[in-house]
DNA sequence: ATACCGGATATTGTCAACAATACCTGAGTC
DNA sequence: GACTCAGGTATTGTTGACAATATCCGGTAT
């Protein structure tokens, strides 16, 4: 009777795994029309599963597909991501506030070690690109899921962080601003350790809003085009 | 180079469009597992399809797998349909706030002649199922696509309605109050047309929780179980 | 020279047979 | 009598071959 997952792993899922990393990572470029036959031989798979992996990521957006005409890549644009994290700061901000209302105290403990192993990190200098890359994914991760709303983490998680990501890979560009984002994240936190679920959706909502600015901010330079 | 939808149709776009119906239907009934022969006969389909079909199913949340073990409708909750409810508030406010700043003034005014049908409709008092049932997602729908917001509109047409859908026909619940809903889609479509996307987020985010909180009202009542 | 049209080709969509595995049935044992 | 375990069976996962179609290339006409 235990919900443990499946250990059987089909190939169908391990070529969906590859696929996607491959996607989000940048490996396969973007509006190229990659073929079938190709990617098999390139993942060591045969078309069946194949063609059942394309088929998911295809309705996850990451790519398209026009028949009997190929996939291909979806073309990402600057503006498309900035539309991602409008998208963010209400999910997102809707998450915290019930993720205050809903966490364990064990979990939300476990959120401040997280902090603080961070926190920790970015004192050393080195590991900025560590928070970067996952620290801030970990951070995110957990109250998406601390929200106890299956179909809001479902859609954080399966959905948009993997655009998100994948965005970040295409545009090489990154928030940037590790020490403040840190602060910022302490103070959420809090908000949800007092079960203050209004206030932590209102940080929440201001982070990723600010995040939000700084990339606007680089396309206004000219740092990142289309 | 028209970007017009391919006129193709695919077996697996077919197999998808069935599936998804019936499941949202109520024809397949949750938690029953259905084999892909019986499937396979009832629509007329062979297999290969029909996985890349179950694929994008699954990958939606409508349907969950288990290797080897089949595949089974999903159970739904009253309780989810309200953190269903919670989502929708949140996006669908992003979602008219954007509609406010883009939308067109053609489409605004389309939208406007969709109300007044809409109260036709109802002052013809035959009209309570249609515009229940087409009617507001008609409304929903267009302020979507109005978003102008690719990524917004493709998960609340793509993922989150048919949910909620499904959940409708599965719990036999609908909104039940017309009128009143009619009214607060009419000062929605005022605040849009005045391009102030802020009333228009607030007033349809206030929509869908009186809406929420009618269904959570009919779970007290024990009308809604499970 | 350019635009249009028709056939060759390679790629995708589909199908049916083969292999692997989870579930069920039955016997045996504690 | 209840539980465990082993084997059979039916279902799913996978594979390779066949059919359909969009793209590309060459020819022709304007």
């Amino acid at each position: 009777m235990s919900e443990l997952a499946s250990q059987t792993y089909t190939r169908a899922d391990e070529a969906f795994d590859c696929l996607q990393t491959a996607i989000v990572k940048g490996d396969l470029a973007p509006g190229d029309k990659i073929g079938e036959l190709d990617l098999c031989s390139r993942f060591e798979l045969t078309r069946g599963p194949l063609r059942e992996a394309l088929g998911r990521l295809e309705s996850r957006g990451l790519l398209v597909r026009r028949p009997h005409a190929g996939v291909k890549v979806v073309s990402v644009s600057a503006s498309e991501l900035v539309e991602l994290y409008r998208i963010r700061e209400v999910m997102e901000g809707l998450a915290a506030r019930q993720a205050a209302e809903r966490m364990t105290d064990q979990e939300i403990a476990d959120l401040q070690a997280t902090l603080n192993a961070h926190e920790a990190m970015i004192d050393e200098a080195r590991g900025q690109a560590y928070y970067q890359a996952e620290g801030d994914y970990d951070f995110h991760h957990r109250i998406a899921t601390g929200s106890r709303n299956t179909k809001l983490a479902q859609m954080l998680l399966g959905d948009l962080y993997y655009m998100v990501r994948m965005y970040r890979y295409r545009l090489s560009t990154s928030a940037g601003r590790p020490h403040l984002a840190l602060g910022e994240h302490r103070r959420i936190v809090e908000a949800i350790a007092q079960r203050d679920g209004e206030l932590a959706e209102f940080l929440m909502k201001r982070h990723i809003n600010a995040a939000r600015k700084n990339i606007e901010k680089k396309i206004e330079e000219g740092l990142l085009t289309i």
